[in-house]
DNA sequence: AAATTATACAACCGCCGCATT
DNA sequence: CAATGCGGCGGTTGTATAATT
């Protein structure tokens, strides 16, 4: 049991404690957390490293005022898809989830509050009182999980699903097996949401990350961003299924 | 200048889903 | 099938610093 080590280090990092986890991670890479404090020399539990790497140590993470697009965008986000900060944060180079989720509580949270404390429940937290957020999390396809429904794929009249109900099957055009069916609304957003564009080293034709983008982008327009909403949350059986 | 209050953000905690045994 | 361990997440807290009284 990790809690029965009463003898980890809590508290701030100190220089050299950064110092051993940045060269643990330079020598054996990022992941198996769950060696990185006795590998590291560090005298602290396996969730603290990897929080401090993550939000701390990690090259590339950007620290300072965000600026009024990245406001823009965490708004618009937050709007779509609530509290889930991990999401937000992978669509703001350098920005961690804890950093977006900071900055929405003491920044964003107080004004929303007060702008929409009459109309709202305040602890919605949303920009937009009217707007329904996308409750399901994503349906993240496991390695194995995949390779097994790409063998009934391609066994099975090119057609199978997964027992997170994430479809692969074939949609006709030039992007190959592993695509995204456009019928079913639902399967479509737990698609968009997948994040795992490798298997094994080969790239999906159709990476998660590409249907991704462009439906994103396609949301941030604001010339089509009532229509996408309507299209993709005002669909009340659709929000009912989410909803029980 | 000292005391108090507010703010920002780093870090912890508990829970969850998944994989493995 | 149950137990266990792991990575990951969001909610919350702790604390240093800034602003105000």
């Amino acid at each position: 049991m990790e809690g029965s080590s009463l003898r980890v280090r809590k508290g701030a990092w100190t220089e050299e404690e950064d110092l051993l986890l940045k060269k643990c991670i330079e020598k054996y890479g990022e992941g198996k957390w769950h060696q990185v404090p006795a590998r590291a020399g560090l005298n602290r539990c396996r969730k603290s490293c990897r929080l401090r790497w993550l939000n701390y140590l990690k090259p590339n993470i950007k620290r300072g005022h965000f600026a009024a697009d990245e406001v823009d965008l965490i708004i618009r986000l937050h709007n779509l898809l609530g509290n889930r900060w991990s999401l937000i944060a992978g669509r703001l180079p350098g920005r961690t989830a804890n950093d977006v989720k900071n900055y929405w509580n003491t920044h964003l949270l107080k004004k929303n509050i007060d702008t929409f404390s009459k109309t709202s429940n305040p602890k919605s937290h949303q920009l937009k009182p009217n707007t329904k957020v996308i409750k399901p999390r994503p349906q993240i396809l496991s390695k194995r999980s995949f390779l097994v429904n790409l063998d009934e794929y391609n066994n099975n009249n090119n057609r199978a699903e997964t027992s997170n109900n994430v479809v692969l099957a074939d949609c006709g055009d030039n992007h190959g097996g592993y695509c995204f069916p456009h019928h079913d609304e639902m399967m479509w957003w737990e698609n968009m949401m997948m994040n795992e564009k490798e298997v094994d080293g080969h790239q999906l034709n159709c990476s998660a990350n590409d249907i991704d983008q462009s439906v994103l982008d396609q949301i941030m327009n604001e010339d089509n961003y009532g229509n996408t909403m309507d299209e993709l949350f005002l669909d009340e059986e659709l929000w009912n299924v989410f909803n029980p």
